[in-house]
RNA sequence: GCGGCGGUGAUGGAACGGUAGACAUGGCGUCCUCAAAAGGCGCUGCCCUAACGGGCGUGUGGGUUCGACUCCCACCCGCCGCACCA
């Protein structure tokens, strides 16, 4: 073979096969004297084959695992899958293949694409969510939260695919619809588990200050929380002498409230309107509102509709009646199901109130003038407004007066300050088979009753009709449902739903830390020397579910003392998506999808790699583009050449240290090499800037072959540089050049550190500038004194010829830089 | 409506307040070759000029500054999240 060719095909499996042999990402529990770095990917939901967005995903971690292990850290970087969920068991209904036999051989195929990706893992903490092994201690993990009352069995109104026949958490409805199957969700009346997340809310939401995570991700999480401070006011209906507490975040405007609403759904509104001229209208409305679709229903557009009740209540503060209604724009399940309405200042109520014809009262008027508003004037509070028309708070500072009003309401007892969120408890109860069932009994005599914790785990048991019914498939497993009460030995049955896949996700992190342990769901030395976790690196379509229940979880665990932390994962980084060549999200449908697998068969997996990190900054949505990942393999190809040119020049004398006093060309690439380490280490350790980095050691190889004139020791120094700065983004192809040049392994390898004398050259460009404007360049001493720039710069022909004729009223001299003439 | 992010060549994208467009793609030229592929080298923001050189350029309009893609104000456009949440 006389052409000599980089061929990933047969560098990369040598390396793979040595790192799986040797085992060398393994690491031990044993501390040493390194610092521990947790790096973790989010893991994926095995199903297929991975996908683009996989090989971008784990692509991106492994480059921060290598690069932390080589600046001197013990890196824990684990695989594992989440096995359970709706997919697997839907194609079970389709195929007839048990999930268990899908989800495994996905499994493998997941395992097989990471070697060949050649993803630096720890297999010997490999997990699968699905294994008893794994989810027995999901069990356990619901037991304490049982223990604990954070777990919890309740009748609700809960959202319920038709088409997936389970519940759903609110959550997992986006836009009205099942964020699986897309089917339009219904409400239903059911009784269902709980987990208790809304204790949490303040905690959620105040340790979100203390964490390393992309600001919109935090404003996701804070938004969804929807913590409002506010007062809660007490209004009175005299006729039947019932209290209706309504929650406002605008005390302030209490004196502009002309209306009254509550929600169809409240049970009081029957009994309100009854006996009234509106009784009719009142059960034709609520029943109308009731069966209407969320979609419908939700839209804020539509003309808003409502009926009287023919009531009246007393507004606390002035004693005026004003008139109830019954309206679909009014939640129930926010605040009190019930509002006084400011039509004055805010939209929805002035809304209601034109629609109606209901008197609209300003009570917030700007500070310099009298007159109230025309119209409208919902804008947010600013400080320069005062109350009018409000009684003893008329000519007070709007900000002031809603605190004076909520003090007197609560010394008048008709109100109190109060804080109301939009977070509800988290629906984990699923009437599905292929998830972890929930560790429960059911006793004719004792009622419900735990499963022991040395009883579990509570296997799944084998069934063979997986197709909903409206209640779990696992009710059909008679043998299994029927069991004994481990209190009185009496007849009993256990719980047939299983658990919310997120509840599976909510702490394999700590699993890994112990993943064999079979004493203990982990031992919390372990755990508390390994977490939190310091690098999480995941898609943003996480922000939510995942990742705020995943810290609920770890809240909980440390106030039962399990867990010495609060907070799972430290920094996090939300990777953007890969678009198809077209700009469009990939989807079968529109024939755009590029599969991994051809295109690591093609270019091999470095090159892959280092094109998903190169198309531009990892956080950012990018188009595939086919040259580009022609570029990427072009480039290592080029590197691959040097090395393996240079390494049959230095025969069998390996080794690429620096030369010393390098001249010329040698000096030239000396700098460059020592230049791209700055750089790319800068890179790897602020903000994540992996394609800025890639291209630093493009212009290094670059630089390389610019200079066939160098010595061969500052071609290889300069060479051998490249694949170390590559190896975190291309590690087969590193580790080959690294040792054709050196005979080392490159892994072990500490991180290169640039040498501060090859950073700063003796000369550099000094820039001249007439009024901001480059007029001319000339080389300068490093170090020189200002004045001596100076003349340098008014010496030359460019600024000469736009100084002449001018007066010279300013010189600004950037040392090192620039001088910029500022002239008349 | 509320909140977040963004707008730079033909394209993806670079630029601690200091040479705008690194690197890559595409295009043009050139070398190697009988030829092609592969590869090497060079040019490539727009306008004027034969050239030297000059003018204009980072969504729009203002401001701060010796100097603004970068900071401040207002606006336009795009993307994402939440949304009759009181």
């Amino acid at each position: 073979m006389d052409v000599r060719r980089y061929e990933p095909k047969r560098i990369e499996p040598k390396w793979q096969e040595l790192w799986a042999r040797e085992g060398t990402w393994e690491v031990s529990n044993e501390p040493d004297d390194r610092e521990k770095s947790y790096i973790l990917e989010m893991l994926p939901y095995p199903s297929g084959e991975p996908h683009i967005g996989h090989l971008k995903n784990y692509a991106l971690g492994d480059a921060i695992a290598h690069f932390h292990r080589r600046i001197g850290q013990r890196v824990l970087h684990p695989m594992g899958y989440d096995a359970f969920g709706l997919p697997a068991e839907n194609n079970a209904i389709k195929t007839g293949v048990h999930p268990r036999d899908a989800t495994n051989k996905s499994i493998a195929a997941y395992r097989h694409w990471f070697h060949r990706w050649g993803i630096s893992i720890d297999w010997s903490r490999e997990l699968s969510t699905a294994e008893p092994s794994y989810y027995r201690w999901t069990q356990w993990i619901f037991l304490k939260l049982f223990e604990r009352g954070l777990a919890y069995r309740k009748e609700a109104a809960v959202k319920w695919c038709p088409h997936d026949q389970t519940v759903l958490a609110n959550e997992q409805v986006i836009d009205g619809r099942c964020e699986r199957c897309g089917h339009e969700v219904e409400v239903r009346q059911l009784e269902q588990w709980f987990f208790r997340i809304t204790d949490y809310a303040d905690r959620l939401l105040d340790g979100l200050d203390g964490i390393d995570w992309p600001e919109h991700v935090k404003t996701m999480q804070r938004n969804w929380i929807g913590r409002s401070d506010g007062a809660e006011v007490v209004f009175k209906n005299e006729q039947l002498g019932i209290d209706y507490p309504v929650f406002t975040t605008r005390p302030d405007t209490l004196f502009g409230a002309t209306f009254f609403v509550m929600a169809p759904e409240h049970p009081d509104v029957f009994k309100l309107a009854q006996g009234t001229e509106y009784e009719d209208q009142v059960h034709q409305y609520v029943n109308r509102s009731l069966t209407e679709s969320y979609e419908t229903r939700g839209d804020a557009d539509k003309p808003k509709t409502g009926v009287a009740l023919g009531r009246t209540v007393t507004n606390p503060v002035n004693g005026e009646q004003i008139p109830m209604f019954v309206a679909d724009y009014v939640l129930m399940e926010y605040g009190t199901g019930a509002i006084m309405a400011v039509p004055a200042h805010d939209q929805r109520d002035y809304d209601f109130a034109v629609e109606f014809n209901l008197p609209i009262r300003h009570v917030v008027a700007p500070a310099d003038g009298d007159a109230a508003p025309e119209g409208r004037a919902f804008a947010a509070h600013s400080e320069n407004e005062k109350l009018i028309n409000s009684g003893q708070f008329t000519a007070v500072n709007a900000q002031e007066g809603r605190d004076a009003i909520v003090t007197w309401l609560d010394r008048e007892g008709k109100g109190n300050p109060s804080v109301s969120y939009k977070l509800r408890d988290w629906l984990i109860s699923r009437q599905r088979y292929w998830g972890c069932p929930i560790p429960i009994i059911y006793c004719e005599r004792c009622g419900m009753v735990p499963v022991p914790e040395d009883d579990l785990p509570v296997k799944l048991p084998d069934i063979r009709d997986y197709q909903p019914k409206g209640m779990s498939p696992l009710a059909t497993a008679e043998d299994w449902v029927n069991t004994k009460c481990p209190n009185c030995d009496g007849k009993a049955r256990r719980e047939t739903d299983t658990m919310d896949t997120f509840v599976d996700s909510s702490w394999y992190f700590l699993r890994y830390c112990d993943a064999r342990d079979d004493e203990r769901a982990w031992d919390r030395r372990v755990v508390d020397m390994w977490m939190p976790v310091d690098q999480y690196i995941g898609g943003v379509e996480h922000a939510i579910l995942h990742l705020m229940y995943s810290r609920f979880f770890i809240k909980a665990l440390h106030d039962m003392e399990l867990l010495g932390f609060e907070e799972p994962f430290h920094a996090l980084f939300t990777q953007g998506m890969i678009l198809g060549a077209d700009g469009y999200k990939m989807s079968s449908s529109k024939g755009n999808v590029v599969a991994p697998s051809e295109i690591v068969e093609r270019f091999g997996a470095d090159a892959a790699r280092t094109y998903v990190l190169f198309m531009g900054p990892a956080e950012q949505d990018a188009a595939w583009a086919s040259t580009g990942i022609e570029g990427a393999f072009r480039f290592l190809s080029r590197l691959w050449r040097l090395g393996d040119e240079l390494g049959q020049d230095g025969g069998n004398a390996p080794g690429a240290e620096q030369p010393p006093n390098p001249r010329d060309a040698d000096e030239i690439l000396v700098r460059k090499a020592n230049w791209a380490i700055d750089k790319v280490t800068r890179d790897m350790t602020g903000t994540f800037g992996f394609n800025t980095a890639i291209s630093a050691v493009m212009e290094l190889v670059n630089e390389v072959y610019r200079h066939p004139e160098a010595g061969a020791a500052a071609r290889r120094f300069a060479t051998a540089t490249a694949a170390s700065l590559i190896f975190p983004f291309a590690p087969h192809l590193a580790s080959e050049v690294y040792e054709l040049l050196t005979g080392q392994r490159v892994w072990e390898e500490p991180w290169p550190d640039a040498d501060p004398e090859m950073l700063l050259a003796d000369t550099f460009q000094l820039v001249c500038q007439v009024n901001g404007k480059v007029r001319d360049r000339i080389d300068a001493r490093t170090g020189a004194p200002r004045d001596e720039l100076e003349q340098l710069c008014l010496g030359t022909t460019g600024v000469q010829a736009h100084v002449d004729g001018h007066e010279i009223s300013k010189v600004i001299v950037v040392p090192d830089k620039l001088v910029n003439v500022v002239v008349r």
